[in-house]
RNA sequence: GGAGGGGUGGCAGAGUGGUCUAAUGCGGCGGUCUUGAAAACCGCUGUGGGUGAAAGCCCACCGGGGGUUCGAAUCCCUCCCCCUCCGCCA
């Protein structure tokens, strides 16, 4: 959520960074400013009555101690006027503020001004580039063909469970996706200081509202209900992703100033309806209902906001450098950066069987944006509450670091070699048939 | 699923229609005293909003929302959460 002040006081240079988003919420600053100002219109008269009505009621109470009743009495009918007129500018007043808050809501955070300016995914700027893609003296297979052959995934199986777009892994496979898991909690609790939680995974609306999945994105969320009681639905959601539940652990909390940063690290399933993804319904691991991921969260002061945030992008690429992959990262332009971020670096890895890069790491610093929503300040040493920044990244998701391990891995005798730093995990050196 | 109890400031805890401007205690901050500290004493000690250059003034908030009333922490309705016991259950 944007500030509301920094719309009155700066309304252009609001709408000027909203519209490099390329998604037109630039012409609703004016609409928001509208109800705003009506909202302040209504409550400046509105308290003025109340203060009014105040002062009136006390002058009954004593008179009333004073067994003065039809001074009282007189007194109550003239009272009673203001409070018709409460009654109705109070109405006024919450649906204005409503309507603002609505709006105001489904505005995108403004786009840091270190974010290159562009309209879409071909316009994101490349930051570095780590290793190079791997030859081959054979032509390597896609992860589907490995998986099939080395019996990792059951794609067949995992589809009669469940549909299209959810995995059923076995033998290797499940204890590969697991050595995965632990690998990255412990070099994350262990070399770069997150503190290792474990949150539900349903979880109520509010936190998808925190984070900004929701009101926008309500659509790709899986709701859940309890048994065939339709009247429970829409409380609470599958998580899309551990930074709904774990962004928002702190939140309504006013934290000593001194307990920043705060650092987490969380392994969760994510779960995605995915309606109308381009991707969906393709056999394989890229784009499914349910994928594993370690999520990293950081809570901090807006001083130390982009330094933590090329920190996190650090970590997350050390998952990478560990497992001996080829990799790029990159910077969203503006056109291109997710709801409630300010700025965001993207890793994608190099999948040799798919001949392409595969984004398995976002990592976003949305500043003060989500704590507005959440209500989740600290406060400073002056004794001021303040929005920290909240930033948050992927360290990294699993299906496609699966992949990506899978198939740069693979030799020429159709085994898959275990990096060095895995082998402790998964209990091997090498999966063959 | 059934029965009962509860939700008040950082914490404990009073308050059941009118100086509640929420008692009191603890904790915290500042001060007096002291060589220093403790004790004692004094003062301060929540959040958001409106207005204003500022000082200040005003409004709201006792789990959330709504209602009754001139006036609600207090009465009514509703929802949420926590605790205890019973049943079922990994």
């Amino acid at each position: 959520m944007l500030d509301i002040k920094l719309l009155r006081e700066k309304p252009d240079f609001v709408r000027e960074r909203l519209a490099t988003r390329n998604a037109g919420d630039e012409s609703r600053v004016s609409e928001v400013l509208a109800l705003d100002e009506q909202r302040r219109v209504a409550l400046a008269e509105v308290e003025q009555l109340k203060a009014k009505r105040n002062a009136v009621s006390k002058e009954i109470g004593a008179l009333m101690g004073q067994k003065k009743i039809a001074e009282a009495d007189a007194k109550k009918a003239e009272t009673r006027a203001i409070g018709d007129r409460i009654t109705e500018l109070d109405k006024i007043v919450a649906e204005a503020e409503s309507a603002r808050d609505t709006l105001l809501a489904r505005i995108p955070n403004l786009p840091h001004g270190s974010v290159a300016l562009g309209k879409d995914a071909a316009d994101n700027p490349e930051i570095r580039v780590h290793g190079s893609r791997p030859d081959y003296a054979f032509k390597p297979l896609t992860h589907i063909e490995l998986a099939e052959k080395l019996k990792l995934i059951d794609f067949a199986r995992g589809a009669k469970l469940s549909g299209s777009g959810f995995l059923l892994y076995t033998g290797w496979g499940a204890r590969l996706e697991r050595a995965l898991i632990n690998f990255l909690l412990d070099l994350h609790t262990a070399e770069h200081g997150y503190r290792e939680v474990a949150p539900p995974y349903i979880i109520g609306e509010h936190c998808m509202f925190g984070v900004g999945q929701f009101p926008k994105f309500k659509d790709q969320a899986y709701a859940v209900q309890e048994g065939l009681d339709g009247s429970t639905l829409g409380k609470l959601y599958l998580l899309p992703t551990a930074e709904a539940p774990v962004a928002n652990i702190h939140r309504e909390e006013i934290l000593p100033g001194a307990q920043l940063p705060v650092r987490y690290v969380a392994y969760s399933p994510c779960f995605r309806a995915e309606a109308g993804a381009a991707g969906l319904g393709t056999r394989g691991m890229i784009r499914v209902h349910q994928f594993d991921k370690v999520e990293l969260i950081k809570i901090v002061t807006p001083e130390t906001g982009y330094d933590e945030l090329e920190q996190l992008v650090t970590n997350a690429e050390t998952v990478l450098k560990r497992l001996g992959l080829h990799y790029r990262v990159i910077n969203l332009c503006t056109g291109d950066m997710g709801f409630s971020s300010s700025k965001t670096y993207d890793i994608e890895v190099w999948a040799p069987g798919q001949g392409s890069y595969l984004e398995v790491s976002s990592c976003s610093n949305c500043e003060d944006y989500q704590a507005r929503r959440m209500n989740l300040r600290y406060k400073t040493e002056a004794g001021e509450n303040r929005f920290p920044h909240i930033l948050n990244g992927s360290g990294t998701a699993l299906a496609r670091l699966f992949v990506a391990l899978v198939e740069t891995h693979q030799q020429a005798d159709g085994s898959v070699l275990i990096p060095e730093a895995l082998r402790p995990y998964i209990g091997t050196d090498r999966i063959s048939a």
